[in-house]
DNA sequence: AGGCGCTTGTGAAGAGGTGCACAAATCGCG
DNA sequence: CGCGATTTGTGCACCTCTTCACAAGCGCCT
């Protein structure tokens, strides 16, 4: 599930401030879960807490890895070092959970030969010789969405099969191949929906305002974290 | 929904090929979503289209706008202008949908006073000053994990009640006020897991390795584009 | 050794989203 | 004016995810 990552990065606080056992109760506050759910995910890794004392956290935390893949250290290739890609390119929370930047790709000549974070940028057209020469195994996409396309099925025409794409735009690939995107206008809009519905409700009590605003319980926006404690 | 601002861009793409109306099929497939689940969200807008023709295009975008509260401007201040935060100081994806980066904040004193695209960076102190100058509708905060939760305090005290968190961390906030949160390192993992079950999978497709990979369907990620077009 | 409290794991019920298939409605053409 | 082609809007069944509630199991204290 999407929800491993955050048990994970629960799970290595609760380490670093010294805790050897997690009770479900526990670990779902700290992610902001229900616990039963917790639970079940859990249950599905086939990950054996003990009952009556909770979850052994270093065990879960290497179960969890070991699920997710992250026993390596995945190499990535990071294609478009414009003004995302750069930040992406020295974002230090990639390399502390697993990840290394191990290409930097453009294809604006006056950016290739630039360095960030002691690493060249090489053009585009390189691609095949940087997979050839390292074991990339997620390509990230950070041109604009133009570009994306060509640049998706360049990396999956040299075998790279996971795909993070920041361009806002929807990529055709084929099957096998694991898209994901991070659209962060999008992000944006929801909250100004939320905004939006928010300044409503409080203008327009009696009526609720539009038909959308009045709908039973608001409209479900996935990945929402809504009012956890005070 | 969550899928609104999709269907948003991709009008916004049609309009400027000169289209004047879509189908529900035409809008599904750019998209990457079923009609039926298409025509299902739009009449849940009241939005008509006209039957045996599609829908209008202009007409379809000003009601989503018009539910999504983007009528007007809305004015973000972004806390946090390290690594990230100067990518989205500098990403034009906001303006050019809506959104006006009204504030640069930071908690460092030696980066107080940078210039960012036109943009002064102010102390983060200042926050209450910021506010009463500009009407801000939504909180971005780029920080430093450790800090995020003060400054999301200090965002809600000061009557912001949209935030938008990039930091890899979950934030208490009251009632009313809605957070969403991006996780980069999250999204790479959940890639990894995909990576690391299709390496399984190929390797014993008899046994289908572990219990999880084995799983009928897989494991539900949502927000996952799997295999369009080809 | 036995009982008690605590926690896990899971069955079952509930809720919500998804997709199919079809009736209703509209336009264009003869 | 009427008919057929086309497309929307939606009732219905299905399926997944969520949540509750409880039995089973484990450790600790007496």
């Amino acid at each position: 599930m999407s929800r491993l990552p955050e048990y994970l990065r629960a799970l290595h606080a609760l380490a670093e401030t010294g805790h050897e056992t997690v009770s479900s109760e526990g670990l779902a506050s700290a992610v902001g879960v229900n616990s039963a759910k917790l639970r079940k995910d859990l249950s599905h890794l086939g990950s054996y807490g003990t009952r009556g004392v909770g979850y052994d956290v270093a065990l879960l935390i290497d179960q969890i890895e070991s699920v997710l893949g992250l026993t390596q250290c995945r190499a990535v290739a990071l294609v478009g070092v414009g003004n995302l890609g750069h930040a992406l390119a020295g974002y230090d929370g990639f390399a502390s959970r697993g990840f290394r930047i191990a290409a930097l790709l453009d294809a604006d000549p006056s950016r290739v030969g630039e360095r960030i974070n002691g690493l060249v940028v090489r053009h585009v057209d390189e691609l095949s010789r940087v997979v050839a020469e390292e074991t990339i195994s997620i390509g990230v996409i950070a041109t604009p969405a133009p570009a994306a396309q060509a640049v998706a099925d360049e990396l999956v025409a040299v075998g790279v099969t996971s795909i993070l794409n920041f361009a806002p735009c929807v990529l055709s690939v084929p099957e096998g191949v694991d898209v994901r995107k991070v659209d962060l206008a999008i992000e944006l809009q929801i909250l100004s929906f939320h905004e939006h519905r928010k300044a409503s409700l409080t203008a327009l009590p009696a009526t609720g305002g539009s038909a959308l605003t009045a709908l039973p319980g608001g409209l479900a926006t996935t990945d929402t974290q809504e009012a956890i404690g005070t």
